[in-house]
DNA sequence: GTGAAAGCGCTAACAG
DNA sequence: CTGTTAGCGCTTTCAC
């Protein structure tokens, strides 16, 4: 900056003036400056500024996702993009794998960087570490799972909801040996998505004892495995359950390679692409990971604004879309 | 800084000693100051150190990429992290979308942030304008398209390559009337595949006018309404090339739409996911963006350190994976 | 309308 | 081993 104001031939406040948009400055001088700038390519350097001004301010966030390359996770990370894009905001991405541990290095590795907000998904236990940070005037909003034991605002699927949708699909068509699929039970959406499958079979009166759920398994492959041994069993399921994308892409592998796509129904948590080219297409309960990181990023915005909110967890519905892997009918089909 | 400084009845230096593990502090003020700092949930603001620190590391890298959305873009931004990672370093990531206005915002509001280096992918005429920001010390490294009108370093897949091994791969199975379908022709790996795509069909010696090459489909529906066209023409292709994975989609839509998807033949270029289940299974060439982030990142770190390395441009082969619908025979078929 | 001086939070350089 | 002083690049404050 001091090369530009003398190459300018002006002051360094001058120069921030211009390069800020302040007004007093006469168009002859903005005008020098700013060639100036451009002959010497400079740009400001909003940290050194940021470190003077009031406030404060990074103009960036810290997200924190399963990982960047879960299409579940990208979509949100989009979402979120679309909205901080608009007021040139940056987003710190990062991975925390479903780690807790990796989660708290991440998000002191975000307020190392003194971001003006954090949207998270997180696995620990509880988020008490946060609540000094938030305290200290951090904005934080949560995505996907809500805090736990701490006041922040949450944004989130119906995985209830869903979950019983799906269930109630499989049964209206015939279905009373039904298996679920899922995976870590630490994980809050996967917790609900049970708690919605048992509430359904509840409902309808079916013993607990004639249905599957399996609960610990372990990404695609697990899923794969899990349900090859279930039809190897005595009393294989007539209709499964997949609690998400990727135990989804797993039971159906195992059913093509058994050949049974066309005889086991099955609904999947969270769409998928190509899902509605195999043959039977498959049925899902449909998440808008979109819009979730779209809300989340409004939400942390009007916080970070200092809009007085009330605290809030908003909820993203789901929509069942049958392609006729959920309607292949079951021993008990009207 | 000063608060723990004053908590732990130090200096300002103490702390800073502590906090960054220089040596020459008694394990007492050691533990002094970190007590101090845990009481008062300090994190090291890692910018106004580097304001001052000579060097001025912000530990931060640019990686702009088509869309943090797209399966392709995605797997190459987890690439990166996982080399990043081990060095403490942050991705900024941001999604350019084809769009060579928006790179140069994206490339600015980067440097503003002074980062100590970029990987881009980038769709712009020529990338003059990175010269100078490189001759002030910032380290970029082109990933999936290589710099044009530049000296970088860049990190690609063989697109010639798999392009000419799709084509034979078809003219093999006894295809001439083929069909290229392709995007932006702007691209550089687009560019790059229709190159192939005719070399290969010249050394066989298939005259242009027997095949298509459609060069300016607009995504997956683009592919999508051009294939039906195509299959309503007074000569239709036997086979097709889909040049990325939007086509690829596309053009799978509309042969299932018109069930012709098994005596249509297919090769898609890069792997989707669930392509192995569709019926017939889906022949592509894939790529390993994964590894083109990770070689990217570390050609960029090696450049960051200040490694004399000569100016490359690094080649990751693509890979014919045979799954059915490339294999369906043709009308010259042995 | 413009600029000089002070200071944001931190570390380099040096003194003790 | 520990502290003091200066200054990184910028903006605030205030004088002109």
């Amino acid at each position: 900056m001091r090369d530009v104001a003398a190459v300018a031939g002006v002051s360094v406040k001058t120069v921030s003036r211009v390069l800020n948009a302040e007004p007093n400055v006469s168009e002859e001088l903005k005008e020098r400056v700013r060639r100036a700038a451009a002959t010497l390519n400079y740009e400001l350097n909003v940290y050194a500024g940021g470190l003077r001004r009031m406030g404060a301010r990074t103009n960036a966030i810290g997200l924190m996702l399963e990982s960047v390359d879960d299409a579940f996770s990208a979509a949100i990370h989009r979402g979120v993009e679309t909205v901080t894009r608009r007021h040139s905001i940056i987003v710190l991405a990062q991975s925390f794998e479903e780690d807790a541990d990796r989660e708290r290095t991440v998000v002191k590795e975000f307020l190392r960087r003194r971001v003006d907000g954090l949207i998270l998904t997180t696995v620990s236990r509880d988020q008490a570490y946060l609540s000094a940070e938030a305290a200290r005037g951090t904005s934080i909003v949560f995505v996907d799972r809500p805090a736990v034991s701490v006041a922040f605002d949450s944004v989130v699927s119906c995985n209830f909801d869903g979950a019983v949708a799906a269930t109630r699909h499989l049964l209206e068509h015939g279905h009373r040996r039904l298996a679920y699929v899922g995976g870590d039970h630490e994980i809050w959406t996967l917790r609900e998505r049970l708690r919605g499958y048992f509430d359904e079979l509840d409902r309808w009166g079916v013993p607990r004892s004639d249905v599957v759920a399996l609960t610990g398994v372990h990404g695609e492959e697990g899923a794969r495995t899990e349900v090859h041994r279930m039809l190897d069993g005595p009393q294989p399921p007539t209709a499964i359950f997949a609690a998400h994308n990727r135990m989804t892409v797993g039971v159906l592998r195992a059913l093509h390679e058994r050949g049974r796509q066309h005889d086991v129904a099955m609904v999947g948590f969270d769409d998928v692409q190509l899902l509605d080219l195999l043959e039977p297409g498959v049925t899902v309960v449909a998440q808008d990971p979109h819009r979730l990181g779209e809300l989340a990023a409004e939400r942390l915005l009007a916080r970070m604004a200092g809009n007085p909110l009330e605290l809030e967890t908003l909820t993203v519905p789901t929509t069942l879309i049958e392609r006729g892997s959920g309607e292949i009918p079951g021993p008990f089909a009207a």
